[in-house]
DNA sequence: TCATCATATGCTCATATCGGCATGCGTCAA
DNA sequence: TTGACGCATGCCGATATGAGCATATGATGA
């Protein structure tokens, strides 16, 4: 306990939307729910691999599954990526209204000129 | 080189912000240009983390910096949050249009399921 | 009960980080 | 030139993961 190190991650949608494989799952189950051998298989890669990811997408309350039959179907529950949404929406001013005062701030670099 | 292992994170965007304090220091730098010293301060840790996150930033674009005298001062460039922004919009139909669809869900999942 | 299909887990290896510290480097002012 | 100041880095320790494989668990139907 003397070194914290790493900061748990995988509680958080943040960190489970880092993984470029949990961005393509979600993508896919937009289009409905599916089993997890449907999803390895879409997706390219191994059962198990996939099921570990399902399983983080699953403690972060991204998908939900339930049992049809001898399968397991996943589903979206995206509830949870509507945090993300207005977070980074926070800084759409940044992007949209300011093209020209990123100019001016390359012009400033430009000039070195110091201010605050 | 025969295992993988990890995929490689921080030269991506989505990692970028999965870091708490990362997130933290973009937000306060909608508030302007600040020199290292001055995050760390206001976010409570010490200036090589701070400065170490700020690479991290720097690197997938999120911040930049240019020299002030002794100073080097941050600034926001949150153009690299645009595409977040847009991918998570693109699940909004799932969290706004369809509570009554989720309602239903659930309640097919209480009746195939009655406990646990 | 048993064989089988569908999934979830357990383990090991190789890495990517993050936190802490100590230290190197560059800039400015006297 | 020298010393203080502001930052960036290097290194080490601890740990969270992800990939790969092998195997345990569950559920189903004969």
């Amino acid at each position: 306990m003397t070194h914290m190190a790493r900061a748990a991650t995988t509680s958080d949608v943040f960190n489970a939307i880092a993984e470029p494989r949990r961005r393509e799952i979600l993508v896919l189950l937009r289009a409905g729910e599916r089993p997890v051998t449907e999803l390895a298989r879409e997706l390219g890669i191994d059962q198990p691999r996939a099921s570990k990811h399902l399983r983080v997408l699953r403690e972060v309350g991204l998908v939900r599954d339930r049992k049809a039959g001898k399968r397991r179907l996943y589903g979206l529950d995206a509830r949870g990526l509507r945090p993300v949404h207005e977070w980074t929406g926070g800084f759409e001013r940044f992007w949209s209204e300011s093209l020209d005062r990123l100019d001016a701030y390359v012009q400033d670099l430009k000039q070195e000129k110091p201010e605050e």
